[in-house]
RNA sequence: GGGCCCGUGGGUUAGUCUGGUCUAUGCUAGAUCGUUUGGGACGAUUUGACCCAGGUUCGAAUCCUGGCGGGCCCA
């Protein structure tokens, strides 16, 4: 019975999650997708207040560790990104010869992200002499402007970040959030007089994105990438991948460390407190729109979303009941509101004139944490009615409305992210193992499908390539929290606290 | 990168194989009025669609080609 009713609103069971994920962002009105380009969708207000209420969260962390907000222009003349190409071939290159062979792959991709920019090449009625890109990614402008900018040691460290849109081609299937053409970005970059300062800001880099994923309530697996997955631009980078509920990773975070390599690019120097002049040390740090397909993904559930109190565009929503029966609700609620308001809530008053069943099903399907109910009986009795998102309907005493509510969106978020542990333990498993044959390398025991395996590991590029093969997944890269105890690599055998996982990316 | 499927009111769906009886069916949503309101209300009235461009044909939602859009599978 209530499984026909949720179908009549077309909530696919979470357990398909390829029908459900699709179906709930436009049905929570999130976004609506049928703007006639693929891969961008419209932001709905619903869905775009959760976003810049993320963008809050990253703008607050940005503040406390002394990076400021700038805004670079959209387009990009081509010429200038001759300069980051010799330097993706040169780096390119570099490692090529520099480092042990073993680590290398030869079926690296050419070309760069040209195939995946849109270009401007008119102007009016005027081909451009320099055709202009949209930007995917800021790199090229803002390292064109950072040597104006830095001359002497003291404009370091020079701590930047945007929230913008980028903008990339793709061609595969897109998906709200999670593969998109136009992309609400979040960048980060920064210059230093050192490696150490570069270091150091990666450090910081990791702290600020456990602070959101401690926020949004669900945790993840950070892990140092493969020297063959990482971008050639980068000395290291590290990335922060989540575990969607049908077993394939979303990364939502990088940051990479770029060392003194795109300063020499881009000719970015300082006149050091000796009078030397040296190169600078950068960082980037991007995030997007995938946060909050993280979001929707992890907490959902087969009613609809769940949105984190932090994030939830509103906390709490009071309905009025028979308010015609008895004129002192409506007036009574409003007060709530103003209360709750005041005590600094995100509150909306449904007021709308359906029966309050409907209304019940419509704020679950959106994820709205916290629903309070105010009718006559309430109102004789001093208390109002709350039902939690996460389950479990309440009366308590009016009085106690702006604590009984504090309380309640606490509980939330702490159920979440029990909930969110439960999950990915769910879908982290143990490796099997592999043994060598005389037919190859044999998996120990069939993969599960949609599962990520975790395991030690401490080959090369070859032993790893082995992994990959016999999985048909791919490596997540050097998690960075280590076993506690050494464990025998799966391939090589060698005792090792290298902690690595193997999981299908989106 | 390779293969496959699909496109009908806001959403969903029938009709397409076998061209005409289809200015197009049901459900849902929307609008108006009335009765209603403690977990998806009911009645009456009503608005609203064959993706685009070519082609075949006396005749195309239906067949063919291309584009755009959506989706799936494999690498």
């Amino acid at each position: 019975m209530a499984k026909h009713d949720k179908a009549k609103r077309g909530i696919p069971s979470k357990d398909d999650f390829n029908a459900w994920y699709p179906a709930i962002v436009e049905i929570a009105d999130l976004v609506d997708k049928r703007y006639p380009i693929k891969g961008m969708d419209v932001w709905k207000p619903y869905g775009w207040k959760a976003m810049t209420l993320i963008d809050t969260l990253t703008r607050a962390e940005m503040e406390r560790t002394d990076h400021e907000e700038y805004n670079f222009p959209l387009l990009v003349p081509e010429d200038l990104l001759d300069k980051e190409n010799r330097l993706v071939s040169l780096l390119k290159k570099a490692r090529e010869e520099g480092v042990d062979p073993s680590e290398l792959r030869l079926d690296e991709e050419e070309g760069g992200f040209k195939k995946e920019v849109y270009w401007v090449k008119h102007a009016g009625e005027n081909e451009l002499d320099v055709p202009m890109f949209l930007r995917p990614t800021s790199e090229t402008p803002m390292y064109t402007m950072f040597p104006l900018w830095v001359r002497s040691h003291g404009d370091l460290p020079l701590k930047t970040f945007q929230i913008v849109n980028t903008f990339r081609y793709e061609t595969k299937q897109t998906r709200s959030f999670i593969r998109v053409r136009e992309i609400h970005f979040f960048e980060a970059h920064t210059a230093h007089k050192d490696q150490a300062g570069a270091d150091e800001q990666i450090t910081q880099d990791a702290e600020i994105v456990q602070n959101l994923l401690h926020d949004l309530c669900f945790p993840a697996i950070v892990s140092k990438r493969p020297l063959w997955d990482t971008f050639p631009g980068a000395w290291y980078s590290t990335a922060v991948d989540v575990v969607m509920p049908n077993g394939r990773t979303l990364q939502v975070a990088t940051y990479h460390h770029y060392k003194d390599q795109w300063a020499k690019a881009f000719d970015l120097k300082y006149e050091d407190t000796n009078g030397q002049t040296q190169f600078c040390h950068q960082t980037t740090f991007g995030m997007s729109e995938r946060m909050l397909g993280a979001v929707v993904g992890m907490h959902g559930d087969d009613a609809g979303l769940i949105f984190p109190p932090k994030i939830a565009p509103i906390q709490v929503v009071l309905m009025p009941v028979a308010a015609h029966l008895d004129h002192t609700v409506a007036p009574t609620i409003e007060e709530m509101a103003a209360q709750l308001k005041a005590a600094g809530f995100r509150v909306k008053v449904d007021n709308r004139d359906i029966r309050p069943g409907a209304k019940h099903y419509d704020w679950e399907i959106k994820g709205v944490p916290l629903r309070l109910e105010l009718g006559p009986r309430d109102i004789k009795s001093g208390q109002f009615v709350m039902s939690m998102r996460t389950g479990g309907k309440e009366f308590h005493d009016s009085s106690e409305l702006i604590n009984v509510v504090s309380d309640a969106l606490t509980r939330t978020e702490n159920e979440l992210r029990v909930r969110s542990a439960a999950h990915m333990s769910h879908f982290v498993i143990p490796f099997p193992g592999i043994t060598q044959t005389d037919g190859g390398w044999q998996l120990n025991s069939d993969l599960e499908d949609g599962k990520v395996y975790e395991f030690a590991f401490d080959g090369n590029d070859s032993d790893a390539e082995i992994l990959e093969r016999a999985s048909g997944l791919t490596f997540l890269g050097d998690c960075i929290e280590p076993f506690a105890e050494p464990r025998p690599c799966a391939v090589t055998g060698r005792m090792t606290t290298r902690r690595q996982h193997l999981a299908r990316m989106y």
